[in-house]
DNA sequence: AACTGTTACGCGTACCGTAATGATC
DNA sequence: GATCATTACGGTACGCGTAACAGTT
């Protein structure tokens, strides 16, 4: 039996968003029934309901808005994984600093971490 | 080609400790094979080495130790996640509480988040 | 020889799209 | 009929163990 991944979370996240399923899905590039699956089987491994099913799309039962805020923390640090990657790779953090110079915008990103804080949290 | 995976994560976390593949792979019951091979693809994710290799074992490099603590962090918070949902699930957090009593010391580790702390950071 | 880490091969399985189903408006 | 979510089915791709390999002590 697989254990919790990445994914199921980032449909969790734009599945709360969207306020269904099937609008979750084409923003990934997913099938409905892979979002379906998916969020069932990340609730069958928390024990809890996370939404509602209604005939106009889902809505986050009370379980899953205490969970979701987790889950976005979750995703806001592994995006710092790759700045933290993107930074010691400039020379911006470790103990020896190579004059390299690169410009990328992945890498202004990163300065403040506040665009996760916008895109998660 | 695949995306981050927290499988890789909790390798490269058990790989730092243990100073080097086999030792990892024995503490996660897996074959040596398989740290190699997970940490060499997040190594090319991430577009850096993470690891130096000796013929001792393994040692983190500048941006290794760099990268390995918002990856603590990630799992950190992944542990957050599933007592939210315990934390719901025994009427703890929400908008209604129910009479539920229960008693696991899964909850009990989740009400201080102290032994995440000291799992991981 | 014992200990590292790496890599090709092959198998099992888990993921996902397709399509069919049920429910509501 | 147009939405919505769910589920069985089947092909594919991915992860892992086995085993063979190279280097160091």
């Amino acid at each position: 039996m697989p254990a919790m991944d990445l994914k199921q979370l980032r449909y969790v996240v734009t599945a709360a968003e969207a306020g269904n399923f099937a609008r979750a899905a084409e923003a990934l590039w997913l099938n409905t029934s892979t979002i379906s699956r998916r969020v069932a089987r990340l609730e069958e491994e928390l024990g809890l309901t996370l939404f509602e099913r209604g005939h106009a799309g889902v809505r986050l039962t009370p379980s899953g808005r205490a969970v979701i805020v987790y889950v976005k923390r979750v995703l806001a640090e592994l995006e710092m994984v790759k700045c933290a990657g993107l930074q010691s790779g400039t020379g911006r953090v470790g103990e020896i600093r190579l004059g390299v110079r690169m410009e990328n915008p992945l890498g202004a990103s990163c300065q403040s971490g506040e665009s996760f804080i916008r895109k998660f949290l």
